[in-house]
DNA sequence: CCCGGGAGCGC
DNA sequence: AGGCGCTCCCGGG
């Protein structure tokens, strides 16, 4: 299908404290006239930078301010205040007429500030924020980040913020732009100057006193403006390298719902588009809204139904392999296996299996979405071209993402096609084939050390990968013997592991990889001294095949930092 | 001392 | 504006 070019304005703006808020100070507009939604591309285009800069209510421009940026950069719109700065911006935007509107926390915030600047100057021509020309502005919540009337008053175009976008697709500690920027964007990049790369991944945060300061002089400021210019193309990379927008298109294209939506909503919309598509086609009703039984139990927090079982760790230093095999998409198979859906399955509690034959639309859409990522993995193995490539994994990701979060959204209460009954046989189901899966392991007289809702861990007794390996796929074969199309797999196998708690665990993989899991070293409520000496001694520990001598290390390394503490070093 | 509840993880 | 399970830690009684 031919995709159209569309336009790309990367926005990002800075603003200067006033009395109990904040007054907008500048803002720079990255266009791309030549942007398309599918584009795997890593290094990010533009045709021309535009930046416009208002003298503050409370401040003076530096006195030798000319405007000019030096180097090759455009020249800076001066404004006289922060009213004219903001019909500046609408002017251009109207020239502009972007397409797509890129930054960073634009969704819960930016367009929210922008509009709210604009109704505190009665400012005429907001709705040019959007394409629709509007007299009376959406309602503001009284509260910036619960509010939707900034994105409301977009409407016509589509608005990818890399927070929200990065939330979604990529699990990380803090999701502000400076972090985003140290984790997101790629350490080099064929195409883009080194120098250019290294300053936008190590952004400087301006705090507010920072950009009042940098008034102070033409220097400073042109600094300011810069970071700000750089902020743009920050975004534009942070954005092409998690490929947010060439998979909201996939998705999109997957469910059937709207785009604008995938990019700024929660998952449950998009699977209730897919669904009621599916349900239409079958020429069925869809369910009636799922009630619940009593209003406590519509009101009471805490978990509605049972989920999955976590067996008890047999805790402990293992310096023998320890084999790990967990189930491949272990509640869609589930779906699957058993025919669970709205249409073969009563919504009673305790839920109970179907015992009709006829496949469900929900089992039907979840093999359709499994069987169409087969056919592209296939394509996968096949292509040589890395644009296709890439374009062809991005579709295998929103597949994969698709039929993975159908479990989920039955569980949840504000989803349309919520059915917790139907969760709640899901998991029943997952439960009872990891107990089932544990206790057959152990009549093949291995032992089960470990295992979460879907993986199960067994002590190989044995240092020898290739042996390792070979009872791995044997009990592989065994198990999968008990299922239609259920799955176990490999997984891989520690070298050594720390099993210290439920969920709480350290381990070396046999390619040397390191894993910890819900230790304390992972966790951001421990400091960063407690956090490095806690690795180190894991690392010790593990990577020491003789126990007494890692342990004899360990102590000598806590002499040490206690030695250095003390000497006031750390 | 026992609780209930939140963080912040794991899956 | 997917789910629950499990430490931990804290404060109230």
């Amino acid at each position: 299908m031919h995709e159209p070019q569309l336009t790309m304005v990367s926005l990002s703006f800075k603003t200067i404290p006033l009395k109990k808020t904040n007054e907008l100070a500048a803002f720079t507009l990255v266009v791309n006239k030549n942007f398309r939604l599918s584009s795997t591309k890593k290094v990010p285009e533009h045709d021309y930078i535009m930046t416009a800069l208002s003298k503050p209510a409370t401040m003076t421009l530096p006195y030798d301010w000319n405007g000019e940026m030096g180097g090759n950069n455009e020249k800076v719109e001066s404004c006289l205040g922060e009213k004219h700065l903001l019909n500046i911006f609408l002017k251009e935007l109207r020239q502009i007429d972007p397409d797509i509107i890129l930054g960073h926390d634009l969704l819960d915030f930016g367009l929210e500030y922008i509009l709210q600047r604009m109704k505190v100057h009665s400012v005429n021509g907001w709705s040019r924020l959007g394409r629709i020309k509007r007299k009376d502005m959406p309602r503001m919540a009284a509260q910036i980040g619960l509010a939707r009337a900034g994105h409301d008053a977009c409407n016509g175009r589509l608005v990818a913020d890399t927070k929200t976008s990065a939330m979604e697709l990529v699990k990380m500690r803090d999701y502000n732009l400076t972090s985003l920027c140290e984790e997101q964007i790629p350490e080099q990049l064929s195409g883009l100057k080194p120098h250019f790369l290294y300053a936008c991944k190590n952004r400087k945060e301006y705090l507010p006193e920072h950009i009042v300061e940098a008034f102070g002089s033409s220097n400073t400021l042109r600094m300011l403006l810069q970071e700000n210019i750089n902020d743009c193309f920050r975004n534009m990379l942070i954005s092409s390298n998690i490929q947010s927008l060439p998979l909201a298109v996939q998705i999109t294209n997957i469910c059937g719902n709207i785009l604008s939506r995938t990019l700024s909503r929660g998952r449950a919309e998009r699977n209730a588009y897919l669904l009621l598509h599916a349900f239409h086609k079958k020429d069925h009703l869809p369910p009636p809204p799922y009630k619940k039984k009593t209003v406590e139990d519509g009101d009471k927090k805490g978990p509605k139904f049972a989920g999955g079982m976590v067996l008890e760790p047999k805790k402990g230093l293992y310096t023998n392999y320890i084999l790990l095999l967990d189930f491949n998409s272990l509640y869609p198979s589930i779906i699957q296996e058993y025919n669970i859906c709205f249409t073969t399955t009563a919504m009673q509690a305790p839920p109970d299996l179907p015992k009709t034959m006829e496949e469900g639309i929900l089992p039907f859409e979840i093999k359709k979405l499994v069987n169409r990522r087969k056919e592209v993995k296939k394509l996968i193995k096949n292509e040589k071209n890395a644009d296709e490539l890439a374009r062809l994994n991005i579709r295998q990701l929103g597949l994969k993402l698709t039929a993975n979060s159908m479990y989920g959204c039955l569980g949840f209460t504000a989803s349309r096609f919520c059915a917790q009954p139907l969760a709640a046989l899901v998991t029943a189901k997952g439960r009872e084939i990891l107990e089932a899966t544990k206790v057959f392991v152990e009549k093949m007289n291995l032992e089960v050390v470990y295992g979460d809702t879907d993986s199960i861990m067994i002590n190989s007794n044995s240092t020898n990968i290739s042996e390792v390996m070979k009872l791995g796929n044997l009990v592989k074969k065994e198990v999968n013997k008990h299922y239609r199309l259920l799955e176990i797999d490999i997984d891989g196998a520690y070298k050594s592991m720390l099993l210290l708690k439920k969920k709480k665990y350290a381990a070396i993989d046999q390619n040397g990889k390191e894993e910890f899991k819900g230790l304390d070293i992972v966790r951001r409520d421990w400091s960063e001294i407690a956090r490095n000496e806690g690795r180190t001694i894991l690392k010790l520990l593990l990577h020491e095949q003789d126990e007494e001598e890692g342990v004899r290390k360990i102590h000598e390394h806590l002499e040490m930092i206690g030695t250095e503490a003390g000497k006031q070093r750390i």
